[in-house]
DNA sequence: TCATTAAATTGTT
DNA sequence: AACAATTTAATGA
């Protein structure tokens, strides 16, 4: 891991998104023309450089968080110091809806396991959406749900010994068509990244894609792979 | 556009 | 943790 640079202020350096950023953010299709266009006014992106952090545990909640590009990692820091992480965000994934509806403060970092573009919506007009668009609220509301239901299979994955397994089921979190939607079936994901999420070597990693290839679940390619039986990733039928 | 070089990533030990 | 092999990205003619 790079070492981590000084707590960054993110959207000090802020920018109006392209219509291709844009057309990556899953709930703005939800939004009618005048809730989109208030959505889009007051959107942010910014670069997170790797090992950047893009919220703390702890921190006031100013902005909704969205992946355009890149890849982050959600974790928290339990009693004794160590680091757990609950799972990763691939583009087109958005988080923090939770502590934003309650205007909380952050329960988890996030930081970015490489160069990755964020966008983000301040907590004002997040609420503005909630009070006044219905499409807005249904991606809330299953959002919240799904994301639940990932937790409880993330501390599944947790438990889990064998690595093969906890790959898969990594894996699979990640290809979550809820959550992330607009992802195909490629990923790109070095393996040592992978190894960061998972919490495994980058040679135990590389030997559980090899088996998982070899079962026909995915295809490693450089810098990445694709998903081809994500039935069997879940399940861990292979 | 192509060839060369550097950097990143992978597969093994 | 270290190594060599492979792939991609960057550079400049």
């Amino acid at each position: 891991m790079p070492p981590p640079p000084p707590d960054a202020t993110l959207f000090q350096r802020r920018r109006p998104l392209t219509a291709t950023e844009l057309s990556v953010i899953p709930w703005l299709k939800l939004l009618l023309p005048e809730e989109r266009d208030r959505a889009v006014e007051d959107l942010k992106i910014s670069d997170a450089h790797s090992g950047e952090y893009i919220c703390r545990t702890g921190r006031p909640v100013t902005y909704w968080f969205g992946v355009v590009d890149g890849l982050l990692k959600m974790s928290t820091d339990n009693a004794e110091g160590q680091t757990m992480t609950f799972t990763g965000i691939p583009p087109g994934g958005w988080f923090g809806e939770g502590t934003a509806l309650k205007r909380e403060a952050y329960r988890y970092n996030i930081q970015a396991l490489r160069k990755s573009m964020v966008a983000g919506l301040h907590v004002d007009t997040f609420h503005w959406l909630l009070d006044h668009s219905i499409g807005f609220n249904r991606f809330v509301m299953k959002q919240l749900n799904e994301r639940l239901g990932q937790f409880i299979a993330a501390r599944e994955i947790d438990r889990m010994s064998n690595p093969d397994i906890r790959v898969a089921r990594s894996l699979a979190a990640l290809f979550n068509p809820v959550l992330y939607p607009g992802l195909g079936a490629v990923l790109r994901i070095t393996q040592q990244e992978l190894a960061y999420l998972v919490g495994l070597s980058r040679q135990r990693v590389n030997e559980a894609l090899t088996t998982l290839a070899a079962q026909g679940a995915i295809a490693v390619e450089y810098g990445g792979l694709r998903v081809v039986n994500l039935q069997a990733l879940r399940s861990g039928a292979f």
